[in-house]
DNA sequence: TTGTGTTTTACGACCTCC
DNA sequence: GGAGGTCGTAAAACACAA
């Protein structure tokens, strides 16, 4: 399974589809909960130069790269992790945190599984680059009624709602995602399976944030063009404004990325 | 506090590929 | 036919000026 340099995706269907997006626990409300049970793991972060998937994901040849798959074409350069602090400290205090069992909460992969890293499953409030970032649960401790309670008549289709991701959750697939634009049928799943979303989320995240990606470039060529006094065109084939990054088959597809990331996380 | 603009999840429509 | 892709959009969450 790889992405071949047309952007092309050949993928193995080697898992199956997350077909009770609806029906599983995972997609309850109570999945807001779970949240709380992410490990920021600072120390990840800290070390993030190095990056490197947890343990017992990263079967996935492309992943089993030691620290060079970061020179990738996309590669923003890793001292850009650097730029994001490792977060306040945990608190049991966290205000944010709600009273949870674990019993109350079945993941997608089930414990002991060995694709759920164990710092990722333990409980420690989830790590907030900016300080000034409202809790993500205070909107759910504020209605009081879960939001897609099937008591109450709301469904997931019927009456949209939208989770926030914890920020452990979306630096993760920040990462998943600055090593590739286009995750693997493999890594999407173990990614669910370890940040506890549905694989279906994680599809959905990507298509978002190559959707970000594809707007930020606009936007930036926009400003280009308009900021250009002299506008001579390009020559024919030429990917300025877009650097190594440009891939041939679709400018939309990539970009420099590694300045929006380090947008996103820094404080 | 409130109004407003932006960002983030999530979905449907439609397309391509196998 | 089913998978995942883009594109457009809705709506919640968020940021911030007034």
């Amino acid at each position: 399974m790889a992405v071949d340099p047309l952007g092309k995706i050949y993928v193995g269907y080697l898992l199956d589809k997350d077909t009770n997006m609806y029906s599983n626990p995972v997609r309850h409300p109570g999945l807001n909960l779970n949240h709380q049970n992410y490990v920021p793991a600072p120390p990840q972060y800290s070390d993030f130069a190095s990056y490197h998937h947890v343990p017992g994901i990263n079967s996935d040849p492309h992943h089993g790269q030691p620290g060079g798959t970061w020179g990738s074409p996309y590669a923003p350069g890793r001292e850009d992790w650097h730029s994001y602090p490792p977060g306040p400290p945990p608190s049991s205090a966290n205000p944010g945190q709600i009273g949870f069992s674990p019993t109350d909460f079945n993941p997608v992969q089930p414990p002991g599984s060995g694709l759920m890293p164990p710092a990722i499953n333990s409980s420690v409030p989830p790590l907030s680059p900016n300080t000034q970032r409202r809790n993500p649960y205070d909107w759910m401790r504020r209605s009081g009624v879960p939001v897609n309670n099937p008591t109450n008549g709301k469904t997931r289709t019927k009456d949209k709602y939208r989770v926030v991701y914890t920020d452990h959750q979306r630096l993760e697939l920040e990462k998943e995602f600055h090593y590739s634009r286009y995750i693997t049928i493999r890594r999407k799943a173990e990614l669910a399976a370890s940040l506890s979303l549905t694989e279906r989320q994680v599809k959905i995240w990507f298509q978002n944030r190559r959707a970000k990606e594809r707007k930020v470039n606009k936007k930036k060529m926009q400003q280009q063009q308009a900021s250009t006094t002299t506008p001579t065109p390009p020559a024919v084939g030429s990917t300025v404004g877009m650097g190594p990054l440009c891939n041939s088959n679709n400018g939309n597809m990539v970009s420099p990325s590694a300045l929006t990331i380090k947008e996103e996380y820094l404080p």
